[in-house]
RNA sequence: GGAGGGGUGGCCGAGCGGUUCAUGGCGGCGGUCUUGAAAACCGCUCUCCGGGCAACUGGAGCGUGGGUUCGAAUCCCACCCCCUCCGCCA
């Protein structure tokens, strides 16, 4: 959620910086309503600051004089329609401004799309294959590591089977990257709810703007989690945070639901795309002037994943027009999968400044006796897990069709080829 | 799910419907004293929304939301959460 007297004060830089991101905000309905909303205010407080004085008055009285009480019932009368009015308006303000996504920071490039993404580093350079390579979902059905018709038999489309040292190979990476996020890069290892309220999806900014993509048990109100990313937002909702706690980092690993109605016939092969996966996310809570800094570290660890597997990979940094809702400056991370010839995304690592933390209502102190102020939240995977998988079934494959285990999975796996 | 008890400021804990603008204590911060510290004493200690350049000033907040009343932490209703016991259960 954007400040509101930033809105109020600069309207026009607020238009123009979501223009950026070809997004627009009622800038003026926003401060129409705003205007109104003070207004009504002000004549609320005024009769509650004289009802305040009489009262006090009446107390002392023995005889309390009936038209007096007459013109405070009047006052009373008008005061609770006047907060009507104002409750209805404050909602209508709400959702309008629940509904503006973040500004871009500054260093951000303007751009239309993805092809304005950039490159910002590569790491090792794919290597050269004396074969052509498959592609995973026929390497890991012939393995039989991957079960996609039971998958559909249990679920439908979009749902899938590891079996085997297919399951085992997934559970060893998330093993590994759990522990070199909490031994490596000091995270602390979190084990949330999968299921959240209505609040915790507000906090986040999955709600009420995306809520075509969420799953949703009716009955009792839960929400399906994305991605980790929500439940550790609301860790420290409504909380005000010292500052010698700062930065806070958290790794989580969860299984994210997602219904991907808007990627409809899109990446309907293979394992890249479903509507249930596993990801260890990273995230931190830092003070504001730290949050790019702290961003770059992220990205670092994130990658770190990448060079510990050996897999290809390269750094972007996303352009305005492909920013996430939350986001003010975001970087992924692609592996390069030469069966399917395409680059994976496998972690989108974004500094969200103080926008969740508004809606979150996540705060910290300075400093003795110093205003409260917003914390900014990032996030990052660290990584995402069937492409992840992907990755590894694809550069890893030889020309008879086993899989070599990357080294650094050994100790988690226990074996060290699949065939 | 059933029965009983309870939710008050960072923590503990008072609070006959109107001198409570929430008593008191603990903790924290500042000061006096001290070679230093402790003790003692004094003062300060929350958040949100308005107005004002500012000093300052108005309003709101006692689990949440309604209601009664001129006036509610205090009375009434609903819901949520916690504790104890019972039931069920991996």
């Amino acid at each position: 959620m954007l400040n509101i007297e930033l809105i109020r004060r600069n309207p026009d830089f607020v238009k123009e910086s979501l223009a950026k991101r070809h997004d627009s905000a009622p800038v003026d309905e926003v401060l129409a309503m705003d205007e109104h909303r003070r207004k009504l205010l002000y004549e609320a407080e005024s009769l509650r600051a004289r009802r305040n004085e009489v009262s006090k008055r009446l107390a002392t009285m023995k005889d309390k004089p009936q038209d007096v009480i007459a013109e405070m019932r009047e006052a009373g009368d008008r005061i609770k329609t006047l907060e009507e009015e104002m409750k209805s308006l404050e909602k209508s303000l709400q959702e309008l401004l629940l509904q503006i996504p973040n500004i871009p920071d500054p260093s951000v490039p303007v751009g239309d799309g993805m092809e304005d993404n950039i490159v910002v580093r590569t790491g090792d350079e794919p290597k050269k294959l004396d074969f052509t390579p498959r592609p995973h979902w026929e390497l890991g059905e012939r393995l039989g590591i991957i079960d996609f018709e039971r998958g559909i038999k249990l679920s439908g489309s979009r749902f899938y089977i590891l079996k085997g040292k297919g399951a085992r190979l997934q559970r060893a990476v998330i093993a590994f990257m759990l522990d070199l996020h909490v031994k490596e890069h000091a995270y602390t290892e979190v084990y949330p709810p999968f299921m959240v309220k209505r609040e915790c999806m507000v906090g986040s900014g999955n709600l009420p703007k995306f809520g075509e993509n969420l799953y949703h048990d009716a009955e009792d109100d839960f929400w399906f989690i994305p991605t980790a990313e929500v439940p550790l937002t609301n860790l420290h909702r409504d909380e005000i945070l010292g500052a010698d706690v700062l930065p806070l980092k958290y790794v989580a690993y969860t299984p994210c639901f997602r219904r991907e109605k808007m990627s409809a016939g899109k990446d309907v092969r293979g394992i890249k795309r479903g509507h249930q996966f596993d990801k260890v996310e990273l995230y931190k809570f830092v003070t504001p002037e730290k949050s790019n800094e702290e961003l770059d570290k992220l990205v670092r660890d994130a990658e770190e994943v990448a060079r510990a597997l050996k897999i290809p990979y390269r750094i972007i940094q996303v352009c305005t027009a492909e920013l996430g809702f939350p986001s003010a400056k975001s970087y992924d991370l692609e592996m390069w999968a030469p069966g399917c010839g395409e680059w994976l995304e496998v972690s989108s690592c974004s500094n969200c400044t103080d926008f969740q933390a508004r809606r979150a209502n996540i705060r910290y102190r300075p400093g003795v006796g110093a205003k409260v102020e917003f914390v900014h939240t990032l996030n990052g995977s660290g990584l995402a897990l069937p492409r992840v998988v992907i990755a590894i079934l694809e550069n890893y494959q030889r020309s008879d069709g086993s899989i070599a285990v990357p080294e650094a999975l050994h100790p988690y796996t226990g074996f060290e080829v699949i065939n």
